[in-house]
DNA sequence: CCGGCAACGTA
DNA sequence: CGTACGTTGCCGGA
């Protein structure tokens, strides 16, 4: 195995986020890691017996001398990468691996060189390079491992046969291709309007270059007069294309055995860089055991257990089998007819091909429906999967007995960029590799892919280690409130919504004349037409042509956002802005009716995917489409939730939602007396805290002032600052203070509260809601300013925001299970943060509401009344308040 | 073709 | 220089 060092190098310096690969002390690291990552698949996959790297030593060569522009047209070589070459090449000692450089020559000549030798001697050799050029070596000993688009650890594998299927010519040929083509990365400029197809055609007729250079008159048009003007191009790429075979090198090919791995030393350089998981995949790989840090990324055995045999049972078998298998996981994948099911525990699994309905199954398809306790990887995609190959057991639900969930464990551990797949959960708990399923990998001709048996067993595993590493609250907040909620989801996602599409179609064509006409006068305003969705062509009419002043800046130049439109307007007001305006407003609209028409599935009803791990905070996300942020505040966007409709055969949709939940849960927490008697006394929150702050009677506040304060109390608990309510309101930045000084005054434990979170949080590194939620806040240590801030801001949130959606939560799973206790047909629908919605059934909107009443408001304890808001009506639109 | 950005809808 | 999201269209780079 002979691999190009700087090639893959640098393509895992491209591939990888070089601020997420920092040691502390702020060494770059992401293109060594990169590249170790796949120097580990590729040891583990290909087994090589010996292996080098090869490294260039500057960019001036043998050709440079022969052509000084030869890659003149490359960049600086970024810095951030140049340091990680030394540290890379240390590290690949520690592994027992040599590295080669040879002055004047760049690595690909040694890799030829060493390639031939060793095709010479009766190896099969493997060349690992991201440099075309290498594709002249292939051939019936050599193959070539080329990295894909997707990134480092994708290896497409060239064979002399794949060359050919994929540029339709000889590797020997491959150069010459590349000689007519040219090389722009090289600075080798080609024959102009020669592209690969002409090359490979004239390659395949005349056989070679030299035969096209003799013929070259042969060759009419402009293709011909080209080639005959710039041959000389395609002479001097091939002679510097041209790899060296024969660079004297100070090593025999018996000195690239693969080394002993020094694992004192290995471990020596990993701790420099800080690398842990990586350290845990070269310890296995070399065999030896590898104690962890207290803090690292993998559990302290370094040596994976083995995987148990796959075994198939039956009837009596299976059944013994599921009733001794304490909680074990199940995966279920698409098989070829049918699924594929693979159950297991830490140290024994079982595999069987599942055809919902079929007789024999009866007793598996029971037990999945049963309570028996099951833990799954992404439960709710596992039931759809179980529903929609047919699996039903007398209509009730498929899947029971959902006792844990790998995907929502492993957000709870890192809510904020959690593990979205079992392969990546895998490698982060346990350090160890879930087979890849992708059939592009190194081994495509191999299936290596993992069976639904061992998913099962690593889901098993994992869940184990994730559930151990729980601190605080979070496995309470796990058994009873994320897990309980899951099946709920399940059924919401199923249950859908039923729209009103002919309604929608006839807003969306009265919405799209409105476009029209705003595009027309915005052409109008300005004499040309424009692109009114490019914010590049709106800064040229704006700036450019119409002089207005420039706004505030954005990473691509100056915003053209409503706000900024706003401001232009008053400063320099012009029909453009107008229309540009009312055709944002229309069009976003728009936009939006068309995406639900989209959605709207042949059963008449939009079923959106509730994601229990989208959000940071706790809270669900909504997605495919998002239902939770249906425009609401114009009356225009209200006529978009009169489409949203309940079935013929219900007889009003319901929407409960909570009243000021969040200022309610900072009342709570703050403790802060004169809040509290706001709730209690139950009068308008944003009326009673005008009063005090202005010093009038609530009913001499009026409207202006009650805005203000609506929109600094909001404000408050996303850290709002002096500077960001004078923008949001239009006053001065002194009345803003003076404004927040009085309200501080009066509220001073709302002040105390917010500060008490940041210093806990700071002193902590996590935040925690009311029932015990938490979230890390590690860029509260930042030495940025910027990013400590922001983490600052968002600490000061996530308790509040955080505790709102426990709550919620919590009512949810409470209101379906006492819909079904009660046999209703009513059923919940929609989440929207702090608002569900019910299709209720005639004659059944008594006993829900006192179900949705009695559970939302007692979902949890406040030192302030949980107040419940209800409404009816036959769409969301009347159905709200 | 992909991903980042700008813009904007909701709670 | 206010938190949390998802979607859309544009646009530059691969």
């Amino acid at each position: 195995m002979l691999i190009d060092g700087h090639s893959l190098a640098f393509r895992a310096f491209y591939a990888l986020p070089v601020d997420s690969f920092q040691t502390h002390s702020g060494q770059h690291t992401n293109a060594i890691h990169g590249f170790i990552a796949m120097l580990i698949n590729l040891l583990g996959n290909e087994k090589p017996d010996a292996i080098a790297v090869a490294f260039d030593i500057s960019r001036h060569s043998f050709r440079t001398e022969e052509y000084p522009e030869y890659k003149g047209t490359r960049g600086e070589t970024p810095p951030e990468f140049k340091g990680q070459v030394p540290l890379l090449q240390e590290a690949l000692h520690a592994m027992g691996i040599r590295t080669l450089e040879k002055e004047n020559y760049e690595a690909d000549d040694i890799l030829a060189t060493l390639a031939t030798r060793g095709a010479e001697s009766g190896y099969r050799v493997l060349v690992v390079s991201g440099d075309r050029d290498t594709i002249q070596l292939v051939d019936d000993r050599i193959t070539l491992l080329y990295p894909s688009k997707q990134g480092v650890s994708e290896l497409t594998r060239y064979d002399a046969e794949r060359v050919m299927e994929r540029y339709g010519v000889r590797p020997e040929q491959y150069p010459e291709i590349a000689a007519l083509v040219g090389e722009t990365s090289d600075n080798l400029p080609g024959i102009p309007r020669v592209g690969e197809k002409t090359a490979v055609k004239w390659i395949n007729q005349f056989g070679s270059l030299e035969e096209i250079l003799r013929r070259q008159d042969e060759i009419g048009g402009k293709v011909g007069e080209s080639l005959r003007e710039n041959a000389h191009h395609a002479i001097r790429n091939r002679r510097l294309n041209r790899l060296v075979r024969d660079v004297e090198l100070a090593v025999s090919l018996d000195e690239l055995d693969r080394g002993e791995v020094d694992m004192a030393a290995v471990q020596r350089v990993f701790s420099k860089l800080e690398f842990r998981t990586l350290l845990q995949r070269v310890g296995k790989l070399a065999g030896a055991d590898v104690p962890t840090g207290s803090d690292g990324d993998a559990p302290g055995a370094a040596l994976a257990p083995a995987l148990p045999e796959t075994r198939r049972l039956l009837d009596e078998e299976l059944g013994d089998w599921l009733a001794k298998a304490d909680a074990p996981a199940v995966h279920l994948a698409q098989g070829y007819d049918g699924l594929e099911v693979g159950i297991a525990t830490p140290d024994s699994t079982v595999l069987l091909d599942w055809k919902p309905g079929g007789r024999d199954y009866a007793p598996f398809e029971e037990w999945l429906a049963s309570d028996a306790p099951k833990v799954f990887f992404d439960a709710k995609a596992q039931t759809r999967l179980a529903a929609e190959a047919g699996a039903s057991v007398g209509g009730i639900d498929t899947v029971g007995g959902i006792a844990g969930d790998g995907l929502i464990a492993a957000w709870l551990i890192r809510p904020s960029t959690p593990e979205k797949t079992l392969a990546q959960a895998v490698q982060r708990f346990l350090g160890e590799e879930v087979p890849e399923p992708d059939p592009n990998q190194l081994l495509p001709e191999e299936d290596d892919r993992a069976g639904a048996d061992a998913l099962a067993w690593y889901i098993v595993r994992v869940h184990a280690e994730m559930l151990a590493r729980f601190e605080g609250g979070t496995a309470g907040i796990y058994r009873d409130i994320e897990v309980p909620l899951v099946p709920v989801l399940t059924a919401l996602e199923n249950r859908g919504v039923q729209i009103d599409v002919p309604l929608l179609r006839a807003h969306e064509a009265e919405l799209r004349d409105r476009v029209r006409e705003h595009e027309r006068a915005a052409f109008d305003a300005i004499g040309r037409e424009v692109n009114l969705s490019s914010p590049k062509q709106l800064q040229e009419v704006l700036f450019d042509e119409l002089d207005m002043p420039k706004t505030r800046k954005t990473q691509r130049g100056y915003t053209t956002d409503a706000a900024a439109l706003a401001e232009l307007q008053e400063k320099q007001p012009h029909p453009f802005l107008d229309a540009l305006l009312a055709h944002r407003d229309v069009n976003k609209l728009r936009q939006i009716v068309e995406t639900l028409i989209k959605s709207v599935r042949d059963d008449g009803r939009i079923h959106t995917t509730l994601l229990q791990n989208g959000a940071s905070t706790g809270r669900l996300a909504s997605a495919d489409p998002n239902l939770q942020n249906i425009p609401v505040r114009s009356e225009e966007g209200r006529r978009i939730r009169e489409a949203f409709i309940h079935a013929p055969e219900y007889e009003t949709l319901m929407t409960a939602d909570y009243s000021q939940i969040e200022m309610r849960i900072m009342a709570h927490l703050s403790g802060d007396a004169g809040l509290i008697e706001a709730f209690i006394e139950g009068e308008d929150l944003h009326r009673f805290v005008g009063a005090r702050i202005f010093g009038v009677p609530p009913e001499e506040v009026t409207s202006e002032m009650r805005a203000k304060v609506k929109a600094m109390s909001y404000g408050l608990a996303y850290g709002l600052s002096a500077f960001g309510l004078s923008k949001q309101l239009g006053i001065s930045r002194g009345e803003a203070e003076q404004l927040m000084n009085d309200y501080f005054a009066r509220f001073g434990g709302v002040r105390d509260y917010l500060r008490s979170v940041v210093e806990q949080a700071k002193r902590d590194t996590y935040t925690e809601t009311i029932f015990g939620r938490r979230r890390p806040f590690p860029d509260l240590a930042s030495p940025n300013r910027a990013l400590r801030a922001n983490a600052e801001r968002a600490a000061l949130n996530a308790p509040i925001q955080g505790t709102a959606a426990d709550i919620i939560k919590i009512a949810m799973a409470r209101i379906e299970r006492r819909i079904q206790d009660a046999g209703l047909g009513s059923r919940m629908l929609l989440q929207i943060h702090d608002e569900l919605m019910f299709e209720v059934v005639s004659g059944e909107w008594e006993p829900l509401e006192g179900i949705v009443r009695e559970e939302m408001g007692s979902a949890a304890e406040l030192s302030v009344p949980l107040e419940v808001q209800l409404g009816s009506g036959p769409n969301w639109n009347s159905a709200a308040h």
